[in-house]
DNA sequence: GTCAACAATACTGTTGACAACTTTGTGTGC
DNA sequence: GCACACAAAGTTGTCAACAGTATTGTTGAC
């Protein structure tokens, strides 16, 4: 029984990208476009990279065990190699080691969720704050701008994925004006560790649009420079998007 | 000597710790207290744990170079152990290290103590709030009774290392009462990373007694049940600490 | 006397082999 | 037929020796 749920679906996803480890995966991307910012030589895959993205598409889903010997084998790697990996992922929170059992997957129990859904309000509010603060106020008119032409009619049409990825280019943006080095460690780790959770509420019925709204609502106070209205706004934006995980909770988890 | 300028300032200091191990250096009690948790063998010394307290307490000051041989001669381990602690502690933003270089404490930079600073503030707020939520009010009630009563008394007499000490007791409790074990992480990292900090502001004229009367707000706040106050004057009490800091920085860094 | 090139040293990074543990499979007794 | 004990396989944890790189010390030329 306890092994049964230990990598329950689709372990066979898995095993397919372990055999075909240099196919056209998609988001094998991150792993040629992590790797160059250190001059590291080409022969060095990024092993923790790799694993990470896997790990946030769930192509390696919850519970899935990681076993040292195969991922050496796969990515051409002594055993240290991998055992590094999976220890700045243990530290990162995305996978747990178990003494002499290896590691597995970190499952995202609910109350786990609302852990880092209380943290995330409190330091995306403080990066809206920042970003207000330091950014180019044009910048964000540019942004609004977007969010008031093209998002609209992103959304309309159904088109999520394009929305998802210019709001994550602009949260990027947004991030980086900021300019904290620290909170932008801790924002990715927590990104990191509810990517696919993301990508789920987003889809919710009407989530879309109540979240752009509130998106452009934190933008007007930052192109009005009211750096305390932002954040006060950008956590209300967190708190929906917590309330629509609770509400369909069980269809998400 | 080759170790002469790896180690700026103080080095004899490391030297010393280096050479007697063992000693009743005081907080070397982390070192026992933290193994018992696991169940452990004795001869398996917590490293990363002793480093992290020695880096805390100054004992290894800033810029030191933790040279892996010899810390695997000093805690009796093979240099893999030792290397393991370091990549642990690199996560941690404890130590930098660099490739074919070694590992050496980080420095802390005005630029990123205030980063810690942004972080903190929200993050503490956000504490505060969860605790108020969580926690019985009869156990604020306490604290704050304690507050009003000894620990000015504490104050007035200059018995900072008794202030110190409940407000730490203090703080571990409202962390505690949080119940967000993300949140406890992350604040504990921080703290991992300003200890000595906060060490030095304290006594900083006048801080003692303002902090004093904030924190008392604080617990009149969640006494009150009122989380969104105590928030508000957590944060408060941080950008207060911060003004300090920012106005002796020279004598403090 | 100063600077540059070179050799020696000491450190980090890497690797494969060994040991300890956990799990799985098999066989025996009830 | 079920449960327990035992053996085998596989996996993780540990270690010491090897290779590569940066630093230090020395020598020689200008």
């Amino acid at each position: 029984m306890p092994t049964q749920r230990s990598a329950p679906p689709r372990s066979d996803a898995a095993s397919r990208a372990r055999s075909a480890p240099r196919t056209a995966a998609g988001h094998d991307q991150d792993e040629a476009a992590a790797a160059p910012a250190g001059r590291k030589q080409a022969g060095r895959p990024d092993i923790a990279g790799t694993l990470r993205s896997r790990i946030a598409t769930h192509e390696l889903p919850p519970g899935s065990k990681l076993a040292e010997s195969e991922l050496a084998l796969e990515f051409s790697v002594p055993r240290s190699r991998v055992r590094e990996a999976l220890a700045v992922l243990e530290q990162r929170g995305l996978v747990e080691r178990i003494p002499n059992r290896g590691a597995v997957v970190m499952r995202l129990e609910p109350s786990l969720v609302a852990s880092l859904y209380d943290i995330r309000e409190v330091l995306e509010g403080l990066c809206a704050r920042l970003a207000t603060l330091h950014g180019q106020r044009e910048r964000w008119q540019h942004a609004l701008t977007h969010f008031k032409g093209p998002m609209v009619a992103h959304v309309a049409a159904g088109r999520l994925d394009d929305y998802i990825r210019d709001y994550e280019a602009f949260r990027t943006e947004m991030v980086e004006a900021s300019a904290n080095p620290v909170l932008r460690e801790m924002l990715d780790s927590i990104l990191e560790r509810t990517q696919m959770l993301i990508r789920r509420i987003i889809i919710l019925p009407g989530r879309a649009e109540l979240g752009l709204a509130e998106h452009t609502a934190v933008l007007e106070a930052m192109v009005a420079g009211d750096a305390d209205r932002a954040e006060a706004l950008r956590r209300q934006n967190m708190r929906s998007a917590r309330t629509f995980f609770e509400r369909y909770q069980k269809y998400i988890l």
